[in-house]
DNA sequence: ACCTGAACACCGTTCAAGT
DNA sequence: ACCTGAACACCGTTCAAGT
């Protein structure tokens, strides 16, 4: 009673802003396993239970990242002139897209949302499939297909670069055991150039799907 | 002093190989998130401190997983006339195992065993891809852009079957603002069929890669 | 509206002590 | 040789209480 004035609101310690922003650095520093509550708010200088009146838990809190995550991301266009050069265009910076975000992909698949955050690749995919002729099924597979093959290719290569040392590594075991034909045994004791592999299987990959060459 | 007898030695409340047979029934189960050293003492009846003499600890623990799960995948043999159904079968029966073994793919990349792993498929194709006329780079590249491609395929085909519900799904989205070609957009709003897909995929890179048609 | 500490139910791991 | 409990340093989350 009485005296009730109403208090001056007080600068909140945190915000929500702060608490996402907080945590993206922790998600790209040390990886999604390196975020935890506690760390988050030993880094922002609050109780633990701060956090969660402003993002509600842990979940919810990487549920927003990958909102803002794939909204952040670039929108693709095609360059080149014929239709072959121009869906590898679209495949090359699909892949770096991919690779520059190497958390994106695991936390938007396991949210769900991968359908929402390939479609804008898709439908550029689908424009210039449908120019080089292709439609109905045979035009989706042809977009399924190098979808498919771009991020399942970032996967394995995001794989691959995470692993530790590769304990017997290929080209050990090639050497130890070469194959018949001694030329093949020495191309496969040198390590992958992704970025030719890349090109070459998807071009291949490409070709083949709208039937050109 | 004294009468310090040789004490019969006590059965052993549980074996290195109950721990690994228990555990590895924890990750079929419940996945790798879901091996807990205390949910595995638990179920041996015993106390955790156990579980840390026998294997060491929960990291040594997995290794010895992946060790036993590797060594336990059936040899492939490729089946077919000709080169590209050779190759097909081999690149089928890849994807097969892989989905049998959901954990696999995920534990052999974090601790460095792809090379080992992906070996004798590696081996099996060179001698298909051999066989086809390819040599050198150019072999080697054949083998593992497939390789590549059908890992890819599978892990992008895991991510998509976790996945809780995909919340707009690609068949929203495209029903929602469909494109220019009714037909494709119907095309698009059906679901994949991966095996459909895997098949077409696969098979037009192949005959890329190798040349045929 | 926003922050706090206490508490609960989980983790992996180490260690000294038992038999 | 094998097992034990106590202890430590971590987790995510809930809740009642403060201002």
């Amino acid at each position: 009673m009485s005296q009730e004035a109403a208090r001056p609101p007080r600068a909140p310690a945190v915000s929500r802003r702060a608490v996402l922003d907080a945590a993206t650095r922790l998600v790209e520093d040390q990886g999604v396993a390196g975020l935890s509550m506690r760390k988050l708010a030993a880094e922002l200088g609050v109780a633990v239970t701060s956090i969660y009146w402003h993002v509600g838990n842990r979940e919810a809190l990487l549920d927003e990242l990958v909102q803002e995550m794939v909204h952040g991301l670039d929108a693709l266009a095609a360059t080149g002139s014929d239709p072959v050069a121009r869906v590898l265009s679209l495949a090359t910076g699909l892949r770096r897209v991919l690779r520059d975000h190497p958390h994106l992909i695991g936390l938007v698949n396991e949210r769900g949302l991968t359908p929402a955050m390939f479609l804008p690749s898709q439908r550029a995919l689908a424009a210039e499939v449908a120019a080089a002729g292709l439609s109905g099924t045979r035009a989706a597979d042809a977009v399924r297909a190098t979808q498919y093959h771009v991020i399942g290719f970032v996967l394995v290569e995001r794989n691959t670069d995470r692993s530790p040392e590769q304990r017997p590594s290929a080209e050990d075991l090639w050497l130890a055991e070469p194959a018949a034909d001694p030329v093949l045994s020495e191309a496969f004791a040198t390590p992958v150039d992704a970025d030719r592999l890349f090109a070459v299987s998807t071009e291949a990959l490409v070709r083949a799907l709208l039937g050109k060459q």
